[in-house]
RNA sequence: GGGCGCGUAGCUCAGUUGGUUAGAGCGCUACGUUGACAUCGUAGAGGUCAGAGGUUCGAGUCCUCUCGCGCCCACCA
């Protein structure tokens, strides 16, 4: 019926066919109606949509292979399983991109204007954007592409307009003047999470601000009506500060106050300067004035609480417009706030002319030397501190005040909160619960206006008409004033965080605002998988959005993956060169290698390593396995194709020992896979399903059943062989389809359906296997596991004594405890086929005077192996002492332990039992080693 | 400055509630052309579970401290 498979597995030769059949098959499409109905429950993810400019890397790879295998599994358990892709229109990133691309062309988004640029920047995305999900698709990825989103989609774009202008009648969503974190380099607003603290190696600039006027007291200072750092508060301290700022503070006949900066050039915009209320080295100059040195300017001396005597000199130099703690204190002090750093770097007023226009790394240099020459730049220090970051270019961000829109998080977080710590939301590593509560907890409101052109724009428009000045949210673009009635109406030429639109994604997806029968259907959604880089920016703000919008948290548990690294275990990146490419992984491993090796490496709460340098090492446990399960499915297959199969349950009592072990194993595999995929331990349930299928199928269950399909052998004992072995395969391909669909599917389309039982169509639709109470069988366990202990220690001892491999020996057993004699009687061939043993000789084994090798095995039994003329007895000796050592060590232990009159009394009866038989096994084994070894001498 | 996590074989990691003699894969050694598979098979070497102390009859597992590494958060200018 198909040609012979090739002793090796293509994965190339299946993999895009398979893929494509089961597309077009839509058995990725998941469908409302079962679950409005109340006949199946929905398994529902969406994914993290990646940026539409994002190209696969392996981040990607192993976040997706995730929630594929757990959307594969859930499939096959019956759930209505549905899995959303899509993609973000990534504001600030793609607008780079693009800029970059324009930017080659020797032409800016300005050349363009703002109209021009956005249809530059769509064609863009329809041409090079998204390619990321077909090469998921590459990966095996079952998502229902008849659903993508993308977040400027219409209908996304509607929930955006909804929520904000929902948020914004609520009285959530609000604009103002505050301090906000500047990107210099995209010139544009960012949120707190945007900007990322990175260490950094600076300057502390100590610089002088003469005393001009005010309440100084005449006598409590040093000198009479000056101030000087020596003396002041006359405490240690106030030597140690003097003496670390050089000396006293006195300039030419007048006075100052050293503040300590890490950013002079800000000083052009200082209103005051602060000091500790009760710092004894200042409080006479509480309400003097300063002169702000090179713009001419008067400046207070405010005393507050905010300030912090132990750093720098204690006192701080206030800069209401560009720093967050200044803005609040100037608040405070009902100070004035000077901007001197414009976006466009233009004129500014408040800027004295010699440092207008100036990028404020020049104009720091200049501030800087300009002091110097004035003789108020006291010394410069290092300083090791943490600088925001742009997390999108890197570039050093600027806390500057500014207008923007913000919403207002305190009444969102709340809920959030709540769903936590009720269990209503879990987070996998447990760990991670503590993180995402602190951060609601010490939430702070969200800059969302960024000034870019690609985004959703703020659904806002303002009134030009004289003294009308009304600002109007609306759903609907609006064509006049509500108030005025006039129709000069001008939209905010902002757009939103792209982190706006992704919060909405779990229900926006689903074709809310409009109460659609996916979003009855599926939402709310069961699992999210992400990294937990992205915990705040997404995870925390979906939580929020979703109880605010539908009431219910937009998903139960969030599977946090690891992040992969390289086997440096630095982050994989463009720029180190150190990244994998999956889809040469693909092409060079199967897509089956990649996720194995990327599931087994993805225990909750590690990350990945993955050396780059040496592809075959890192993959080629996963293409081996996979080979692997291509032989066990050939051999079966030889011996399947064209035959007729029974169900198992139809030939029950014709199975034979190995028969009935190897479907209890399966059965216990199917529980253990199942349990561990519950709890998100992937890296547990692949092991278990390679355990199954390679230490359990393969090296035993195939090896046993051999014989039972040669010519002499009886049909009925074939028969039994020819059900148990579909039955078990089609279970273990089964269990592996999660997690290596391609090679499963191969195969088990192949496999033979038995007799009266209907054919699924694929193992993407097919049954996930239950374990079975029918099937477990200890029994059967106990007794081929005494089988294998034997053919264990055989091997073992052939090994270590050399025996030729084609040499059969004969085993002498002492006696043979009841699941050995039976497994024997069952399955004797076995220790001929497996272990070379011609013949097993019950009594007494230990063969007065005759060398040989000698075990015990569990139970009791003692073995013997004749060795007469094959072995050299000396080394045998040698072998016997070491080994009586080690015997005698061990029991030693354990004697101990039982003569603890504790342990005997406390420990529970079974626990002590076990150390006796523990005792007494040694005991035994000592005795019978040094007769042997005095029989040798 | 707060919070969290990690340290188990040469490497990458398991070890689920404390309980037989601590496991896997890779790597390493020896042997092997047995009609599924050399991308394989059989056997083996290799671990004072970071260190110290404590709780317990019993600790890789629980507690404390030390050392080393990592991550998150934070307004010391």
């Amino acid at each position: 019926m198909s040609e012979p498979l090739s002793p090796q597995y293509d994965p190339g030769a299946i993999e895009p066919e398979l893929y494509r059949r089961w597309h077009e098959r839509g058995y990725f499409h998941a469908h409302a109606e079962p679950v409005l109905a109340g006949e199946r429950s929905p398994y529902v993810i969406v994914i993290p949509p990646p940026n539409v400019t994002a190209r696969l890397h392996m981040g990607h790879g192993l976040n997706n292979t995730l929630q594929d295998l757990l959307i594969r599994w859930r499939r096959m358990q019956g759930f209505e399983a549905l899995w959303v892709p899509g993609s973000d229109h990534a504001g600030i990133a793609t607008q780079n991109v693009v800029e970059r691309e324009l930017a080659r062309e020797g032409k800016t988004r300005y050349d363009l204007g703002r109209e021009a640029f956005v249809e530059r920047v769509w064609a863009w995305v329809r041409e090079t954007g998204a390619t990321i999900l077909e090469q998921l698709q590459a990966i095996g990825c079952s998502f229902d592409l008849s659903r993508n989103r993308f977040t400027l989609d219409p209908g996304l774009s509607r929930a955006v307009r909804e929520v904000f202008v929902s948020l914004y009648e609520k009285g959530l969503i609000y604009r103002g003047n505050y301090i906000i974190n500047w990107c210099p380099r995209c010139l544009t607003a960012l949120s707190d999470e945007e900007a990322e603290a990175e260490e950094t190696q600076g300057k502390l600039y100590y610089l002088r601000y003469p005393v001009v006027g005010g309440r100084e007291r005449p006598g409590t200072g040093a000198g009479a009506g000056t101030f000087t750092f020596t003396g002041a508060g006359g405490s240690e301290d106030a030597h140690a500060h003097a003496d670390a700022h050089g000396g006293d503070g006195e300039m030419g006949g007048g006075s100052y106050i050293v503040v300590a900066t890490t950013r002079p050039e800000t000083m052009l915009g200082d209103v005051a300067v602060a000091v500790h209320p009760e710092d004894p080295r200042y409080r006479d100059l509480v309400g003097a004035e300063l002169e702000l040195p090179l713009t001419g300017r008067r400046i207070p001396v405010v005393a507050d609480d905010m300030v912090d005597p132990e750093f720098g000199t204690g006192a701080v130099k206030i800069t209401p417009a560009h720093d967050p703690n200044d803005f609040e204190l100037g608040r405070r002090h009902d100070l004035p706030a000077l901007d001197v750093m414009t976006p466009e770097a233009t004129m500014n007023e408040t800027v004295p002319p010699p440092f207008r226009g100036l990028d404020r790394f020049e104009a720091r240099q200049a501030v800087v030397e300009a002091l110097d020459r004035l003789g108020l730049l006291e010394k410069v220090e290092e300083h090791a501190h943490t600088v925001p970051h742009c997390y999108r270019c890197d570039t050093v961000v600027e806390p500057r005040l500014s207008e923007q829109w913000f919403v207002r998080m305190r009444p969102l977080a709340e809920p959030a909160l709540a769903a936590s710590r009720e269990g209503r939301l879990r987070f996998t590593p447990k760990s991670w619960t503590g993180v995402y509560e602190h951060w609601l907890e010490n939430i702070r409101d969200w800059c969302i206006s960024r000034q870019l052109w690609w985004g959703h724009r703020i659904p806002v428009w303002y009134c030009r008409a004289d003294g009308c000045g009304e600002t109007i949210a609306a759903r609907e673009d609006p064509t006049h004033c509500p108030r005025c009635g006039g129709n000069e109406l001008e939209q905010d030429p902002d757009v939103l965080d792209t982190w706006f639109s992704s919060a909405l994604w779990p229900f926006s997806t689903l074709g809310w605002p409009d109460e659609t029968r996916d979003l009855a259907a599926f939402y709310p959604t069961q699992t999210l998988v992400t990294g937990p880089d992205i915990l705040f920016f997404w995870v925390a703000r979906m939580v929020m959005m979703g109880l605010e919008f539908r009431g219910e948290v937009p998903f139960r548990d969030v599977l946090l993956n690891g992040m992969v690294r390289d086997h440096l275990r630095r982050k994989m990146s463009k720029s180190l060169g150190n990244g994998i490419d999956p889809l040469e992984v693909v092409q060079r491993f199967g897509a089956d290698a990649l996720r194995y090796t990327l599931i087994a490496g993805a225990a909750p709460g590690t990350d990945l390593y993955l050396n780059y340098e040496n592809l075959e090492e890192t993959f080629a446990p996963g293409r081996n396995f996979a080979n692997k399960v291509w032989n066990i499915g050939r051999f079966a297959l030889m011996r399947l194709e064209g035959r007729r199969v029974r169900r198992v349950e139809e030939v029950r009592d014709g199975l034979e020992l190995a028969d009935r072990w190897i479907l209890s194993r399966l059965s216990a595999a199917a529980a253990d896979v199942t349990r561990h995929l519950e709890a998100f331990r992937v890296h547990e349930a692949v092991a278990a399903v390679y355990r199954f299928l390679w230490s359990e199928l393969a090296d035993w269950y195939l090896e046993l059943i051999k014989p039972r399909f040669t010519a002499e052998a009886e049909e009925a004992s074939r028969e039994a062989a020819t059900a148990t072995l579909a039955a078990a395969l089609d279970g273990g391909l089964r269990l592996l389809h999660p997690f290596m669909p391609f090679i499963s599917e191969a195969l088990w389309l192949r496999l033979p359906v038995p007799d009266g039982v209907e054919r699924e169509p694929s193992l993407v639709v097919a049954r996930w296997p239950e374990p079975s109470a029918e099937w477990e069988d200890a029994e059967a366990e106990a007794r081929l596991g005494a089988l294998m202990e034997l053919i264990g220690t055989v091997r073992t001892l052939r090994s270590e004594y050399g025996v030729p491999t084609g040499r059969k020996v004969e085993v002498r057993l002492s006696q043979a405890p009841e699941p050995l004699r039976v497994a024997l009687a069952a399955e004797g061939r076995a220790l001929e086929s497996l272990a070379g043993v011609a013949e097993v000789v019950y009594g007494d084994a230990r063969a007065n005077g005759q060398a040989g090798a000698h075990a015990v095995l569990r139970g009791g039994a003692e073995l013997f192996l004749p060795l007469s003329g094959i072995i050299d007895l000396e080394r045998e000796r040698g072998r016997l002492g070491a080994e009586l050592d080690r015997l005698e060590a061990q029991l030693r232990a354990t004697e101990a332990r039982l003569a603890n009159t504790n342990f005997v009394s406390k420990a529970p009866a079974e626990v002590v039992a076990r150390e006796r038989e523990k005792a007494a096994s040694f005991r035994d084994q000592r005795d019978k080693l040094s007769r042997k070894l005095a029989a040798l001498a």
